[in-house]
DNA sequence: GCTTACCTTTACGTTAACGTAAACTTTAAC
DNA sequence: GTTAAAGTTTACGTTAACGTAAAGGTAAGC
């Protein structure tokens, strides 16, 4: 089942392959609830909304959100009930998510500069060592 | 042991209580050999470069970093050796470091704008839904 | 018809990062 | 002199996020 014949569908190879992550992976994420495919039989067909899904759940984990987090995420995107309460509720979590990214680019801002500078002291030390550019 | 003489020294609760983490995470993390605290009989005594290590590893935590990784980046502040092998290879830990928080950064960049659509499709719904900006 | 390449389910194993509890010591306060 | 608050060690428990292995089904290519 390596090349479904709908070009909008995907295997669960084609899609382990495309971001390098195993097969038990994203089944692993069906379990948890994050994804849930179609079925040929006993197959497994993604659709590109899967597939969204997982590359959603994949820059979590580049955050370091967990599931939990990337499933909050996945649902803010595209949200299912159209409830006030849940609405709500909703722009309240995309909220403090949004307080969340700015505190982590805030870190990452000062740990770059940190590192730029920590870079400059070890090239001193090599060059003052008697080794040049690097 | 709440407060030590020295005022560049802390007590384990001082941290504790300034980074809103328990006593034994503290702990695990000299366990795990991050920091050294001195001793005063049996009490633990910290000096300020521990509480700056300390505060490094959260940072480190707040961007999804293992201890391990958070344990890399304590040594690229403050190297130890200046052996010419360990500086380029210290060199060149902090390079990639620096080019995955570039990721980070592009990450959250998305992220944001993403959020941002998001929330305004809701206040929208909300809108149309009778209930005003909220 | 047999190997190869996918796919499946079930299930036990593993690692990181602490939590939680027990049992005990030391110092400060009343 | 005893209660309270902070400190200590030891040790078992827990959760997340998969890894790994076993055992088997299907479909294509030679």
């Amino acid at each position: 089942m390596n090349i479904p014949e709908n070009p909008h569908t995907f295997s669960i190879s084609m899609l382990a392959k495309e971001f390098d992550v195993t097969t038990r992976t994203i089944r692993f994420y069906e379990d948890k609830g994050l994804l849930t495919p179609k079925r040929q039989g006993q197959t497994r067909i993604y659709s590109s909304s899967d597939r969204t899904k997982l590359k959603l759940i994949l820059r979590g984990k580049r955050l370091g959100f967990t599931l939990e987090e990337s499933r909050d995420i996945i649902e803010m995107y595209s949200p299912g009930q159209n409830n006030e309460q849940q609405l709500k509720k909703l722009i309240d979590g995309i909220r403090t998510r949004k307080s969340n990214l700015q505190q982590q680019l805030h870190d990452i801002e000062v740990m770059m500069l940190d590192l730029q500078e920590s870079e400059e002291r070890c090239l001193n030390s090599l060059n003052e060592l008697g080794a040049p550019g690097y």
